[in-house]
DNA sequence: AGCACGCCGACT
DNA sequence: GTCGGCGTGCTC
């Protein structure tokens, strides 16, 4: 053995670095005992020092000269060697560095890594006139805030260049650098305790300033900072009193999560027959010890909740851990407190609000093994569990589960279903509204689909009716006399409406009725909507603003008329139809502000107010009982043909509400609006018949040999022969990533598997359209068309540059 | 990511 | 020759 532990003295470790790569660093003698997989070490890279995770010990290294470990940081492993593996799968599938990925299963905040301050030098103050602009500029920045970390004036110096004017700064003494290691930030928390002796007066009779204070501790063991308060004793006080054995100090751990106290006590509730036939399936998916991936189906109030509590339980039983995903937005108290009612003391919460000290110890805990189940939003997958036996990812659908701005960019439901794998777990996919990709899934027996079509408590769903508005003889364009009819009765009936309106501001577009002119943005050609609590005509895309003309500006015509329907004239139209009623708008005037978008469905929730309008941030998190009436105001928004995606996401928000109208005690009513009554989206709305809306899809896209889901699109740059001019891909996606940062992200150059593929897709770069824009194809194509023409105009005079944006199938 | 270095045009 | 902008490449 000690032969073995020898030879093993290099370790391949990962850093948090970009760089798609691992790094060989040799062990110095008296680390080997310590180095295992999965554990922390402080290592050097380049001119910084840093921290890495060990991944593997070898006896030889895979590159001639390596460095030393400087430092090991933990004591045993912090990453499971299954968490290790599950990340690394994530950096291939996701194309993302594997030591940035690895920081999802790491607490925040708890790196060991140099840092460079910087200090002015006094003396050479006077001396500014020897330097340029730049320097000097440079130079004022640190004088005015001496003593930062080096980043930070990066920041401030914006770009250019930060390093070769800084080092000349040092060169010529005007700036000192100061080097340092940066310690971990977050940590477990520690309550010192004392343990009062019992008989002290004994011991101690004549102790300075008498021991009275300390009579009522005696023989107990408390905090030292409640014994400080109590008592009043001084810190020289409680050190003599430790000195002379009256006080013994002991630390313990205290997780900072906030104390277990829901009072209700666990229902018990009876399973429906198909509660109980799905739970069987599912009881016995779990002690077969193999890895299945279900989806369940079950339209909303069918129980799912309470088949994933029985489920875990189950896997409990079998000496199993259990993880539970719900998208960031619905971690409401009912739906946690369910968990941690049925399962006290056991489960660990995870959301946006905890502290990183907060969440440190969360994490601690699962490390543990003091809590068997994680509840939490995407990031729980990533909690150190150990044989986990279930994998619920609650709402399955939800687009919240898409981590799109940050690296790595991933998919929680995706990695929950691989981790399951890894785990050999059953992994329950659950939604009242599945995905397109999850029921292809089942389509093609990857997944296996567990329906649940009836509510538990019998009542029914809501009536839908689609009302056709063509020719009808309109009320001011907007309501239809049912609607109306509708919107009084319930009023009159003390319920809650809510009225949707998948359209923002007051008027989608501006026209001049003498020649036609729209008002369109100057920077993505689509018309500018107006909005009245600003006075402004706005681009939804990028935000540019203008004033609204006076007359055409055109033909000078003063026939200017709003057309378009957004949820600000709706509001102006329900205040002068149903005046009795009070109001909630919510639309981005109103939610500007922190929590301003919760405050408002709370005040909702309270009945502050009868009618709710806004357009689909309303159905987040929606859970309203007093709800009886869902008016859909204009449900063709977003349906244009054959823009699959919004309509998936249209129907999906119909079905959601439609399927919450008068969840608790009365039977709901949904008033669905439409100019094009055959469409397949309402029809199925109509019979509430999700999936039959996905077997009409998936027609359509065979009919037009679309993929069935599209995450990524392609861009092909034709008709020019980039290689003479630009050597990379990598140019492109850097100059392209610059720009227009909110429409699309460039995930990279076209990944090596494809660009071997096919020589066509040799410039292409591999773009995710940002969430919103979904299907916004050509948007993206002339966006990125005229980004790419401001790049290239500099290397290519005259040229035109044609853009092709191709749907690629990444998955 | 963070950092160093090389190339090149603009300017002493 | 030096400065600064820009782009590339490396980190064990």
């Amino acid at each position: 053995m000690e032969v073995d532990t020898i030879q093993m003295s290099y370790a391949e470790v990962i850093v948090n670095i970009s760089a798609p790569k691992t790094y060989w660093y040799q062990i110095p003698e008296a680390f080997l005992p310590h180095i295992l997989p999965g554990i922390r070490v402080l290592v050097p890279l380049n001119t910084r020092e840093v921290t890495g995770v060990v991944v593997a010990v070898s006896k030889a290294a895979a590159f001639p000269k390596c460095k030393d470990i400087l430092d090991v940081l933990d004591q045993a492993p912090l990453i499971s060697e299954e968490l290790l593996h599950l990340t690394r799968w994530m950096s291939v599938y996701y194309q993302a560095a594997w030591g940035q990925v690895i920081q999802l299963a790491l607490p925040k905040r708890i790196d060991h890594y140099s840092i460079q301050k910087l200090y002015p030098v006094e003396e050479k103050h006077a001396d500014f006139e020897q330097l340029t602009d730049r320097q000097n500029y440079l130079f004022s920045i640190i004088c005015r805030e001496p003593g930062k970390v080096s980043k930070q004036y990066r920041q401030a110096f914006g770009s250019g260049s930060y390093y070769y004017i800084l080092n000349t700064l040092i060169k010529k003494g005007f700036v000192r650098s100061q080097r340092g290691l940066q310690k971990e930030r977050v940590k477990e928390r520690l309550i010192q305790y004392v343990l009062v002796k019992t008989d002290f007066r004994k011991d101690t009779p004549a102790f300075r300033g008498g021991l009275d204070a300390l009579a009522d501790f005696a023989g107990k063991r408390v905090p030292l900072a409640e014994l400080r308060k109590q008592t009043g004793y001084s810190p020289v006080k409680v050190k003599r009193l430790i000195e002379k054995g009256v006080l013994k100090i002991d630390v313990q751990q205290l997780p900072r999560l906030p104390a277990f106290s829901y009072k209700e006590k666990a229902k018990k509730i009876l399973l429906t027959e198909i509660q109980q036939n799905i739970l069987g399936t599912l009881n016995k998916a779990i002690d077969k010890d193999t890895f299945d991936v279900y989806l369940l189906y079950g339209v909303t109030g069918s129980g799912k909740t309470q088949v994933y509590l029985e489920t875990i339980k189950h896997a409990l039983q079998k000496g199993k851990t259990a993880v539970v995903l719900i998208p960031e937005i619905s971690l409401t108290p009912q739906t946690v407190s369910r968990f941690e009612t049925y399962f006290p003391g056991n489960v660990a919460v995870f959301h946006s609000k905890m502290s990183l000290g907060e969440r440190f110890d969360a994490w601690y805990h699962v490390y543990n093994g003091t809590y068997q189940i994680v509840v939490g939003p995407r990031s729980a997958l990533f909690m150190p569990l150990k044989n986990i036996g279930i994998i619920v990812v609650d709402e399955e659908h939800d687009s919240s589960y898409k981590q799109s701005s940050a690296v790595p960019r991933y998919h929680a439901r995706d990695v929950a279903v691989y981790r399951g794998k890894l785990n050999q777990a059953t992994v329950i996919l659950g939604s009242a509204t599945p995905s397109l990709e999850s029921y292809y899934n089942t389509t093609k027996k990857k997944y296996q689909l567990l329906e649940m079509p009836k509510r538990v408590s019998g009542i029914r769903l809501p009536k839908v009716h689609v009302v056709d508005m063509c020719g009808k003889k309109k009320l001011a364009g907007i309501f239809s006399q049912l609607l109306i009819d509708k919107i009084g009765q319930r009023l009159k009936n003390r319920e809650q409406v809510i009225l949707l309106q998948n359209r923002r501001g007051y008027a989608a577009f501006f026209q001049c009725t003498a020649c036609g002119f729209i008002a369109r943005c100057p920077n993505c050609e689509i018309s500018l909507t107006l909005h009245t609590y600003n006075r402004k005509l706005q681009c939804h895309y990028c935000s540019h603003m203008r004033e609204i003309p006076e007359k055409c500006p055109n033909c000078a015509s003063d026939e200017i008329k709003y057309k378009g329907t957004g949820t600000q004239k709706i509001e102006e139209e329900v205040k002068r139809l149903f005046p009795q009623g009070r109001f909630i708008r919510m639309d981005l005037d109103t939610t500007t502000g922190k929590n301003a978008h919760d405050r408002l469905l709370q005040a909702f929730r309270e009945e502050k107010a009868d009618i709710l309008l806004g357009t689909q941030m309303i159905a987040k998190g929606l859970d309203f009982d007093k709800v009886t009436l869902v008016g859909v105001i204009s449900a063709d928004i977003g349906l244009s043909f054959p823009d699959f995606r919004s309509a998936e996401r249209v129907f999906q928000l119909l079905t959601q509400v439609s399927g919450r109208a008068g969840r608790r005690s009365r039977v709901g009513e949904v008033v669905v609006q439409t100019y094009n009554v055959s469409h397949y989206a309402i029809q199925y709305a109509g019979a509430h018949d999700y999936i039959g809306f996905y077997r009409e899809e998936m027609r359509y896209r065979k009919s037009m040999q679309y993929p069935p889901f599209v995450r990524l699109v392609a861009l092909n740059i034709n008709g020019i022969d980039l290689s003479k001019t630009i050597s990379t891909s990598r140019e492109i996606a850097k100059a392209l990533r610059r720009r227009a940062k909110d429409f699309y992200t460039v995930i990279g150059p076209a990944p090596a598997p494809i660009s071997r593929l096919k020589n066509r897709y040799r410039w292409q770069l591999i773009v995710k359209l940002n969430n919103r824009r979904d299907g916004q194809g050509t948007y993206l194509k002339k966006v990125m068309a005229d980004a790419l023409a401001i790049y290239l105009s500099s290397r290519l005079k005259d040229q035109n540059v044609s853009i092709d944006v191709d749907p690629v199938d990444m998955i």
